[in-house]
DNA sequence: CTGTTAGCGCTTTCAT
DNA sequence: ATGAAAGCGCTAACAG
């Protein structure tokens, strides 16, 4: 009991199976080069050992590793756990891992992580970025160390990514508002510097303007439940002819916030009183107090994507510097629907 | 432009810094033997060459990684990704890394990531485990592979674990549920072959019988949103009198599901007519139709301290076979609140 | 304090 | 179809 086995190599395997550690390597990489009796004998002997490869000393002789590096700015925010999982499934069908990092918006844990990633010699690295990465990213490049942007684009930078036209949700959900007939709108989100932030105002700029509605700002210091219902609160406070009659939160976790505290207590009516617009459609959206209408991106998928694009072109089999971009769609519930 | 920089070692740092090998490697492990000049030099020539070392052949050297494998049974659950966030954060105090493996539930997948995580020769492997895994973890010890279980405990087997008292759990949901005085309560969760599931059961249980309740099992196919809902309609179809005047949900995505059932449009009023109690006081409990009342387990606490059990116990530094149990904790709010 | 050197376990020519 | 042997880049003795 407990008697600590030495680690088997393919040398106790070669000499069980009377052949040579060359022999079990084309077994275990190319066992079509390997006469059937011979592979019988092997495979038994793996088995009988309970041999596992070591995948370092593979790694270090064939030169690449079978893992990519997947950091995220906010683990908890269930955008981001979609989007690992369709990275997860699509790494898993080409026989890789992925290395998870919660950068926590921290550009410097972002750094440790990208370091991290570096000396575990990663096909390549899936990077929902927080700040500026490019120059960073491009060094890797250098390195032989393919680099896949998620959720943001940067055109010319030779980075190739996969996103959702931020711009266009942004329009999408004012569209949206204004049909329903309101004209004093509302984006709730925040900090103003985060690249999503900026761009779905700017596309409710642009919709807002066409359309002839108002525009307020209202800003918040992280896209988080807990600072959507303190934005919230802010906007109850205020008289009901200073309140916008419809808010775009740029996030569902802010939407989730908001509604929470138009609800609670504040006798606000949703969307009587204000309609509300959230951006992601995580599950969660649906089974708010008011079923919040979203802009959907499709994160499963964005995942997915990235990964294949990761794959085509890490070893350099491709081009780098594609820009893979889905189309946001609406998705209509009670808190837009009178 | 583009041009591919062949990979820095070693060797290129110490001839560039005008030192051996043997040197280069202290200043990187061991700095405190290497006379500040020489450090001085060698730090230099890392930077300029933009030197990273190459952690497979450090691994294979050193015969020990820097990672630890975490296999959960559900992404999307935030409850499980709030293990991981505390998982994640113990590590990286640590210099450690976590590989992510997300086993759906599926034995085969679990079994698939605790093969790649084994290849990868991982420092320890924490797991929220699916089915039967207690051979296959106990076979990893005795490769020197330490194992910690995350939310489900197996005596006598020489394992560590760290979990929460489920059955504890169930006995305070109940407690509270017949303290409101309701009588004809209901369990809505399964498969009931989920340990997790078992143990709730048998301690809502415990105390319907001790306090003279009836409690009814509505079994679900998993612990989804989806489920809930199902399992809600199910509910919301019988005669008012045959149903429970209080539901136990095995989770808060079940609950989730129930009270968007119970909600939408079937004018069932919570808590009046059905109160309901979740498990695991996830972030979306509060932000519910009705905000659900739920049996709190101190999530990134539980994966904070798996990881540091790992730790304790990697390289043979600690005994295993420590049971580390936490208490649940009741969280009231409306859904249970008159 | 620094240099030399022998592997870690595997893959991969190159012979045979 | 199989074997022999040379490393991948690093660390850890051991000398000096």
């Amino acid at each position: 009991m407990g008697a600590t086995v030495a680690s088997i190599s393919v040398h106790d395997v070669a000499s069980r199976a009377g052949v040579s550690v060359g022999t079990v390597s084309n077994v275990l990489n190319r066992p079509e080069r390997v006469s059937p009796e011979t592979l019988e004998r092997v495979t038994a002997a793996i088995r009988d050992l309970g041999f596992v490869r070591n995948d370092a000393a593979r790694q270090l002789r064939a030169g690449s590793s079978r893992a990519m590096g997947l950091v995220v700015p906010d683990f908890s925010n269930p955008f981001f756990s979609d989007v690992a999982r369709g990275a997860q499934d699509a790494a898993d069908e080409n026989g890789s891992v992925i290395l998870l990092g919660n950068s926590d918006r921290s550009v410097a844990r972002q750094g440790f992580y990208l370091d991290l990633f570096e000396e575990q010699r990663v096909r390549g690295m899936l990077i929902a970025p927080v700040g500026d990465v490019e120059q960073r990213l491009v060094r890797l490049r250098q390195r032989d160390i393919a680099a896949v942007l998620v959720g943001r684009s940067v055109p010319n930078s030779g980075l190739s990514s996969v996103s959702v036209d931020d711009v266009a949700g942004g329009e999408r959900a004012v569209e949206h508002l204004v049909a329903l007939g309101r004209r004093r709108l509302a984006l709730v989100g925040g900090p103003s510097s985060m690249q999503a932030v900026i761009d779905r105002l700017a596309g409710a700029r642009r919709a807002a303007q066409r359309l002839g509605a108002g525009l307020e700002v209202i800003e918040t210091g992280a896209l988080t439940i807990l600072e959507g219902r303190a934005a919230g609160n802010r906007i109850v406070a205020r008289t009901p002819a200073e309140r916008p009659d419809a808010v775009f939160a740029a996030n569902d976790l802010v939407a989730l916030g908001l509604v929470q505290s138009f609800v609670m207590g504040n006798g606000l009516s949703i969307p009587r009183d204000i309609a509300i617009v959230g951006y992601d459609d995580i599950d969660f959206a649906s089974s708010a107090v008011v079923p919040i209408s979203s802009i959907r991106q499709p994160s499963v998928i964005i995942g997915r994507t990235a990964v294949e694009r990761l794959v085509a072109e890490a070893g350099g089999a491709e081009q780098p510097g594609v820009d893979i971009q889905f189309q946001p769609t609406l998705v209509v519930r009670a808190s837009t629907t009178l």
